[in-house]
DNA sequence: GGCGAAGCAAGAGCACTGCTCTCGAATTTG
DNA sequence: CAAATTCGAGAGCAGTGCTCTTGCTTCGCC
């Protein structure tokens, strides 16, 4: 029988998951500063020492909300840009920056430890690249999708690009489509640079006493990207 | 006698700066979260009770750091636009994004500190505001100087605004300069914006294995800022 | 079915941390 | 000179991440 699991393995997956709801909880009250392993395992009625058997480390447990993070903003992306899969190729990219900027305010501290300052001296592990570049790949497959269709407006001059950057984008290509020219693949680059930029400068503060709120400078700017990105 | 002041007031001042330049090595060793009073104290040869005298708590010995590190960062931005200036407006435009990456680049610890996640609870106070403003009003002066001149290229279509961005524009004209138009502070925002937010990325991680090295990708960016903004 | 192995929670303990409070000594001020 | 302020030191509190040992429970294999 390997259809069900043994009962030690399923406690143990319901345990792990326990134990990062409750980090997640109190990573959206205190921050990632403020997480403490004693503090889960007290609120888990356990004591601080059993949580050592699900997470070798303060920082495995990070990990694993990185990780947790990346997967459900990508989600939420994927879906809306589902969703507006009819409505054009502009409302997809409209849709995927609302989607990014919403779920960031609703979860500000998740969208701080992934988009934010690297932790001590840890590193991203290879584990957190994939669920990482789900948003990325999903504005760059409009940009194909927009592509193929021979949707998109003729690129204007000033696209020259050197060779590193072409080497660069053909990288890129490999994960969206061979045939996307590498020039528009920088444009997407711009364009995903600078609505997390947005995000970023808004959730951190920058725009306090002048842009804040950003609705107007936000909606404004998506769609002077997607006018740069030549989406109809 | 107030020319020169006590020598307790000499010695406080000396001790007080001592304890940041020691503090700052520490960030750059360890990051902010590995950044401890007491160890602070330790390398100084005194005890750690002492070090409140100077600081009320880690968070304001981090704010100090914090404004220390906008204003270095400031320092280098206006000396590099200054040093610009007869080489025209695009020029300084450059000049300006390159400082700020390379300033970023040999202080990541630093940077993270001041454009990463907000530390814990915590906000800005007051006093760190002036400090941060002075690279986006950098910025924000090459549009009003090279507007003021004439230079700049006509404002393309597509530039029409909600009312409310036209009163937060408003808002910052107050510091740039009263004549200079809204749409431009725009462009202003949205180059500020790109710049950051390329930093942030390459610094955070987020390029890798794509644009990393984004020595390519900044410079082509760069570019096409200036011309987002118009400059000659 | 029983038994050895593996997985597990608990507790004690170590080396830290930020921060407070008190107590003498040094320095500045009136 | 005396009073007031400022300062460093030390002890102490409550908390942290993490390790190690000790028993108990569950699992898989013979």
């Amino acid at each position: 029988m390997n259809a069900s699991r043994t009962a030690r393995e399923r406690a143990r997956a319901e345990l792990t998951q326990e134990i990062k709801d409750e980090a997640r909880r109190q990573l959206a009250v205190s921050g990632a500063q403020g997480l403490s392993l004693r503090a889960v395992a007290r609120e888990l009625g356990m004591v601080s020492s059993a949580l050592y058997r699900y997470f070798a480390s303060r920082d495995d447990l990070l990990t694993a909300l990185i990780i947790d993070a990346y997967s459900a903003l990508a989600d939420e992306v994927e879906a809306a840009d589902r969703a507006a899969a009819t409505a054009g190729f502009r409302a997809r990219w409209q849709a995927i920056c609302r989607t990014v900027r919403a779920w960031a305010t609703a979860h500000p501290h998740e969208y701080a430890l992934v988009y934010g300052s690297p932790v001590p001296g840890y590193q991203a592990p290879e584990t957190t690249i994939a669920s990482a570049t789900r948003v990325p790949i999903a504005i760059m497959s409009i940009i194909r999708d927009a592509h193929e269709a021979g949707a998109l407006a003729a690129p204007r001059d000033e696209d020259a690009m050197p060779p590193v950057l072409t080497e660069q984008t053909a990288r890129i290509a490999a994960f969206i489509g061979p045939d996307v020219p590498g020039h528009l693949l920088v444009r997407g680059a711009v364009a995903w640079t600078q609505l997390f930029g947005m995000v970023t400068f808004e959730l951190f503060g920058q725009y306090a006493n002048t842009l804040d709120p950003a609705d107007a400078f936000f909606d404004h700017t998506v769609a002077r990207m997607a006018r740069l990105l030549g989406l109809p």
